[in-house]
DNA sequence: AAGCAAAATGAGTGACCACTCACTCATTAT
DNA sequence: ATAATGAGTGAGTGGTCACTCATTTTGCTT
């Protein structure tokens, strides 16, 4: 019936060592039986047993279910936020930079696996998050403005170097490249060969409407 | 508390005539209420007093809570489905053909406006789908290939008329037309007056990337 | 007006489930 | 060796809620 287990520790190294081992076993019960039947129709009890503790056990450590949700949230938000240094710094000193196609490029297919990666925890938290006001703010206000930082960077950087148009909308940007990499992630082939040459595909034509160098 | 009432009936005219108006009670006041607290935390009393019945009333017209919302998917289906008459017809009949562009502009805008005016119908219904295997299946069954097929056409069309490049494929064009809409509705301007403007942004630059008579 | 069937009603019910708490017992401190 | 501690336990509980059904109301026919 269920495969194999989503095992939040690898995509959290630092977590592990700063909480109980039992807080991590309850979480990671709780993901991998909400990413089946969902929050609401999870029991504490089901819980209980996949984390091999007694039902009891989970409040010592939550006061009520919904604390299980909610400690989610933080850790969802620190696996969704990208490792943006890397690219950031290739960007901030210019000598030796790469081209803001391949930037993207490694950003994208990177999220991309992340979301594969997590697709368990994604689907736990996520659709939770749509009647919890509270919850979605939290979640809004500690990614949006990261990417859209970041985004605003590169644009900057394409400008800087002619590669992209003066004109363009640094939220309007935003807002296509998370448009791709949500629809990518559940409309697109689920064969992970294909995902680099689609985001190849993807961005060669993108980055041509975005360059301002050609007028036809 | 609740400003103004969803009335499902504006957007699925036929359906009125073709079943009891108890049914069209029930099914509004699930979707008000499904809307703002989630269909699991919804209690059957809170849908029957908002629809003007009796509790016991919602069971002679539906088996079971569930099949409320079973009885939601096909009915969001047809609310979702573009109206893609006026295009297409506009495509077969090549003569006074309009662009690509426009046609997008058209659909685009028109999907926007949909997601828009139907917001609470599909946040009482697509969360829910995600842990219901069987309504998620007959929800994409039923849409994505439309899509896919219409999608198909336009470029199809645009490629005759020299407006798109010939390696275009249309699956990843699906991908990127999906992800703009709902990433646009999700995190685009709420202010309305910005959609066109926006959409016609959004296009310029796609469709320049798009089109293979520029050769940089 | 009387008779009748279908529709509507809402108090009642039984199953369910998050959470409690009195108790256990391994570990540590004295 | 004895005592103190507190993490762990799981049967029990109180409250909840989808659904039932005996009764009432409605609306139609004669």
């Amino acid at each position: 019936m269920t495969e194999e287990n989503y095992d939040i520790q690898e995509y959290l190294e630092d977590y592990t060592e700063s909480s109980p081992d039992k807080e991590i076993r309850i979480i990671n019960a709780a993901i991998n039986i909400f990413s089946e039947k969902g929050f609401e129709a999870t029991r504490t009890r089901e819980i209980a047993e996949r984390a091999g503790i007694a039902e009891g056990t989970i409040f010592r450590y939550f006061p009520s279910k919904d604390a299980i949700l909610e400690r989610m949230v933080p850790l969802l938000i620190r696996v969704m936020l990208p490792r943006f240094a890397g690219p950031i710094e290739r960007i901030i000193k210019n000598h030796a930079a790469d081209s803001v196609e391949n930037i993207l490029f490694e950003i994208i297919t990177d999220r991309l696996h992340m979301i594969r990666d997590n697709e368990r925890f994604i689907k736990s938290v996520v659709p939770e998050l749509i009647h919890r006001a509270p919850l979605m703010q939290q979640m809004e206000a500690n990614v949006l403005p990261v990417i859209e930082q970041f985004v605003g960077k590169v644009i900057e950087y394409g400008k800087s170097r002619n590669e992209l148009d003066q004109g363009l909308d640094a939220h309007l940007v935003m807002i296509q490249l998370l448009g791709f990499i949500l629809s990518y992630a559940m409309f697109g082939q689920k064969d992970p060969k294909h995902l680099e040459k689609d985001v190849r595909a993807y961005l060669s034509y993108t980055m041509k409407g975005w360059n301002n160098s050609c007028k036809p």
